[in-house]
DNA sequence: AGCTGTGAAAGAATTCACAGCC
DNA sequence: GGCTGTGAATTCTTTCACAGCT
């Protein structure tokens, strides 16, 4: 349990054996870490819970106690050291581990995801690119050539790759799931605005951009008309912090057949 | 309170004084509504709390309590009516407004955004595609042309615009939102990892797809070393609906200059 | 003096379970 | 018999407030 500060190195043994993060935890634990990651690049050492949840729009107690889960490792009179916070979380996190990547339908979205540089800065690496349409397959974006879904099962064995975000049109997107499963993907992250149907050991998670649209309208219309009191509803600056319940998607203009 | 089924039409009045829905319930109503537009296309009338749990993905005894903030307008013994509840939901939502869209910062993700159908479907009208940079001015992008964010005032005055969508990169991000703001634009939806600092009337949403995949690989990794026991950890299939504190943002390669 | 760590209190969300209506 | 609506019980989350270390 030493590992002072100083570079992200070994951990001691006996981390197993920590206790349950809770949901609301692991949700914020992502923002305090792009917040740490700014802060370490202006040569910050130091923070204090104070102005760690400033920069991350919430409150300190709440910092405090999400922190604590993962083993107290604050200086009172002092605060936290930066670098080992970071490592602490992508410890947490499963940053370390470089996960691979696969980016499958190549629309917009799928662009734009293939484009992002965050995800390789933050332990994801994008390890193809997949469509169904003929026409794109072979063109390059981002630098790495499309290739064709029917590549899916080999792919997915030579290049370990565990996660898949899933960026086709809606009406594609369960069948295409399905052949995520069967090639031994486990976990899917799903831009499409459907609940995808997979066994109980494949994780999803929904993103739906046109369900925070609808979330922000409701609390627009609610100020309206409460007659723009400022106390009141949810999120308001920053931290909105909305509990953000089953995500939606997006479809985008993706070409992926309706495979079987 | 008759209105029974058939149109959307007018409502009776006595609803300005509902009681408070809960935020996790908003946030839910949302994905409700996406699988009764599904529901009513398949010329489905009536649906049971648990047949909208299932295409939902969450437990029934929750739709029956989100619903019951409505108004309780379900018939024992029979289910719900479905055009009724997309209309009760909609009026909720605010989706009766016809909102104004801009889409700031025309990179991948804007454009993805700009062609997504699922907003206007949904209520949203996109009124505007802005970007800085000169040379993507005058294109088109959905079939409408990108637009000077120095028009971005007589833009908003014009045409009404409430919400901007800001898709630019991570370190314009706050400055563009200041012009936002300055503007006349009271609602944000933010998909530059950043927490932006804005007056207290408004409104900010967050959506940041590297956490999403952060929050997937955390629970990934502790499926796996707990051994991969299928009754654990949070989201399984579909209803992953895990709570999403401050999500967080792409930033994607789009050009606009850090205006102040 | 400053700031963490954490029990205990308060508040929200979920789930149970069943009375009540069709 | 089937299904809604909802109090009550339970569980999860946030916030408070202060003891304890540096």
């Amino acid at each position: 349990m030493t590992v002072g500060r100083g570079g992200l190195a070994g951990r001691v043994s006996g981390e197993r054996t920590r206790r349950k993060i809770p949901e609301a935890t692991v949700a914020r634990l992502p923002v305090y870490f792009r917040v740490l990651l700014a802060s370490v690049e202006h040569n910050t050492t130091t923070i204090s819970s104070d102005r760690l949840a400033e920069l991350a729009g919430v409150n300190a107690a709440k910092v405090r106690k999400d922190l604590s889960y993962l083993g107290s490792y604050g200086t009172r009179g002092v605060g936290y050291d930066v670098e080992f916070l970071l490592y602490q979380i992508s410890q947490e996190l499963g940053l370390t581990n470089d996960w691979a990547v696969a980016i499958v339908g190549i629309g917009n979205l799928g662009q734009a995801l293939a484009n992002y540089g965050g995800f390789s800065a933050r332990g994801f690496r994008i390890a193809a690119l997949l469509d169904s349409d003929p026409a794109k397959v072979g063109k390059l974006v981002a630098d790495r050539p499309i290739e064709h879904l029917d590549e899916l099962d080999r792919i997915v064995r030579e290049r370990a790759v565990a996660i898949a975000v899933l960026a086709v049109p809606a009406p594609a997107s369960q069948s295409v799931a399905d052949r995520l499963v069967r090639a031994g993907i486990t976990s899917i992250l799903n831009f499409a605005p459907t609940v995808l149907s997979v066994p109980a050991e494949v994780l999803v998670r929904d993103v739906d951009l046109a369900i925070e649209l609808q979330i922000l309208s409701f609390y627009r219309r609610r100020r309206l008309d409460n007659g723009a009191s400022t106390t009141n509803g949810a999120s308001t600056t920053n931290g909105a912090s909305t509990t953000n319940g089953a995500a939606t998607s997006v479809s985008v203009s993706v070409s992926v057949e309706a495979a079987g």
